[in-house]
DNA sequence: CTTAAATATGACAAAATGTTCATATTTTTA
DNA sequence: TAAAAATATGAACATTTTGTCATATTTAAG
């Protein structure tokens, strides 16, 4: 019997099941949508381009943070968040491609 | 002020979280590692491809095909499973761009 | 027609997640 | 230095997700 092919290790399947679900929520992925046209945002310019109250949007921050998809940086009273790794909107595309989503 | 851009709608950001949602799992990442190289594949095979045991293993497959990301069809004994839209897999050479995996 | 093989189902407990609310922290400004 | 603005934190709670186990269903084979 042939053997089943694995590109990833469980290691590394792992991992990119722990980003996929930190990113899988409509608010998430709505900033990421944000942060893909604008580099850096304040949590306030994220307030209101998501419509999602501050200490909501300030726990979604901080997990996506902790994960590894966002950076932060303050400057002055405001703190900027920014994408990680730019790459990782190109998911973006990726599910525009799907049909199931249609 | 600039309107901060929105790529998708509302609606098909709710889509698009579900269905990452979905495949947010080691377990149900390497289902469909395992259908990106064989095309179709009995839960027989998927058990020892993925290494999982039967009853979990069909919760898995049965929520993915729920959230229509696999399709079922019965050949005698045996039910086959096949990605609904191949597309999905494409998520794995965007995730393999990512150094946040890394 | 009984059994075995392959798969699905349903109930349940445990763990993880999402949300709200009240409060804390940090920085700037009056 | 007191108040305001921007953001984070933490507890409490509801909801969802996972995994396990026992059992049901379907089909093929003896």
């Amino acid at each position: 019997m042939e053997k089943l092919s694995t590109r990833f290790d469980a290691e590394t399947l792992l991992k990119v099941a722990e980003i996929l679900k930190t990113i899988a929520h409509p608010v998430r992925l709505s900033i990421l949508e944000l942060l893909e046209n604008k580099e850096k945002l304040t949590v306030s310019e994220l307030m209101k381009g998501t419509g999602i109250e501050q200490s909501l949007l300030s726990h979604h921050l901080i997990k996506m943070k902790d994960k590894g998809v966002l950076k932060s940086e303050r400057e002055g009273k405001n703190i900027f968040y920014t994408l990680a790794d730019k790459h990782i909107v190109n998911i973006f595309d990726c599910m525009e491609g799907c049909s199931i989503i249609k």
